[in-house]
DNA sequence: TGTACATCAGTGAACGCGCGTTCACTGATGTAC
DNA sequence: TGTACATCAGTGAACGCGCGTTCACTGATGTAC
């Protein structure tokens, strides 16, 4: 299908292959969930384009494959910090439920962007951002007193290792009978947190 | 160097090359971390014998991943079994702790294990079973009055997301700055399980 | 005791494939004069 | 207004490689008679 659309783009439009490539990246990336299997090759059959023609944008696999991360990542990030809503325990649970629904969504490319062995020659910097937003949401919810006051980076830590693994578990093996990732998320906030006024500030009813 | 070594295995010893196929197998998939990665040939190559030999032991590519995979996973659960002692709570973090040893020994292997994507081509079945240890020696726990009553296989499926989380980020991003991974352990059982009396079973001094 | 034969452990050459990447190129469109 | 030229967006053929797997085979060792 993508033989139809697909025609020259106009002078001064160069840029819009550009991002098709990306956006086709980023399909083929969350089927395979392992960036070591992506070719170029197939990026370009699937964006209806000469192999080489990816050449003229990146300049190797592993940029192309940076780059379409990078651009997931910001999508998430975003994502994650327009979901907080109310007071701060609250938007912490909003970040990490939001996350676990990204996941649901792209189980490859969170794969991609977090077990892949790109990971291993590559640092993508770019997604410390993202730990050090849950640090300070943490910090809130103990300078608001609603947490119990301790170290928030270890406490971020333990969150982000605690949902990370039950994403994790979950993509990993999606076919076990796993029970819903909204409940366990909550356990954790309640529990590694040590929220003070557990009512006040309890997860809200669930569907 | 394997080609000083190999020879001819004498006659009725043919199951000994099936068993340097599996540890070289072994060997390869914990540099790659990658099941994908991993070729017949190379492991031929590492063991010093023709490509088509490794054809005599097992059918194809993934019947090898998967029978050194089930070995490497039967000597995990043998460790993790062994390094209980004591009572029910610190027998728990053994388990815990040990694990933690284990992958930090073995970082690509438990890479293959549990987030290659293998998992969604192969059931694997033989992982089950050490949850099932975990949710078991949680139950012990609770049973003890060592820890809250409460559901111990939501309790232990949240310990098993919460190691596994903290180990997959270090051995997906090894070069990070990481704090000790023991007294993260120690955290989660604490405050997952809800220990009650936490000085009698606290965590011993750590070095 | 000698020998034909079966079995065992392993080999070498070859197949067709998809891959990353390089190279010289094409043809449409805008621009300087 | 016409035209030579530069630029832009993209192409097609080819390179050498390592791969999984199949095939017909070799040569040492044990065994039946």
């Amino acid at each position: 299908m993508p033989i139809m659309t697909r025609g020259r783009n106009p002078r001064g439009q160069g840029e819009r292959l550009r991002a098709e490539i990306i956006a086709a990246t980023l399909r083929l990336l969350d089927e395979l969930g392992d960036d070591q299997a992506l070719s170029m090759r197939a990026v370009a059959r699937a964006v209806g384009v000469a192999a080489t023609s990816v050449y003229i944008h990146f300049p190797d696999r592993d940029a192309l494959v940076l780059a379409a991360l990078e651009e997931a990542h910001r999508g998430l990030m975003d994502g994650i910090d327009s979901a907080e809503v109310g007071d701060p325990v609250e938007r912490l649970r909003a970040r990490l439920l939001y996350l676990g629904t990204w996941v649901e969504a792209h189980p490859g490319l969170y794969k991609v962007l977090h077990e892949s062995t790109l990971n291993q020659r590559n640092d993508m910097a770019f997604k410390r951002r993202l730990g050090e937003r849950t640090t300070e949401a943490v910090r809130r919810c103990m300078d608001a007193g609603l947490a119990l006051v301790d170290d928030p980076e270890a406490v971020a830590l333990d969150l982000r290792a605690a949902v990370h693994g039950a994403v994790s578990l979950r993509v990993n093996q999606p076919d076990l009978p796993w029970p819903p990732l909204g409940a366990q998320i909550d356990r954790f906030v309640t529990k590694l947190l040590g929220l003070t006024a557990p009512g006040s500030s309890g997860p809200p009813p669930r569907t």
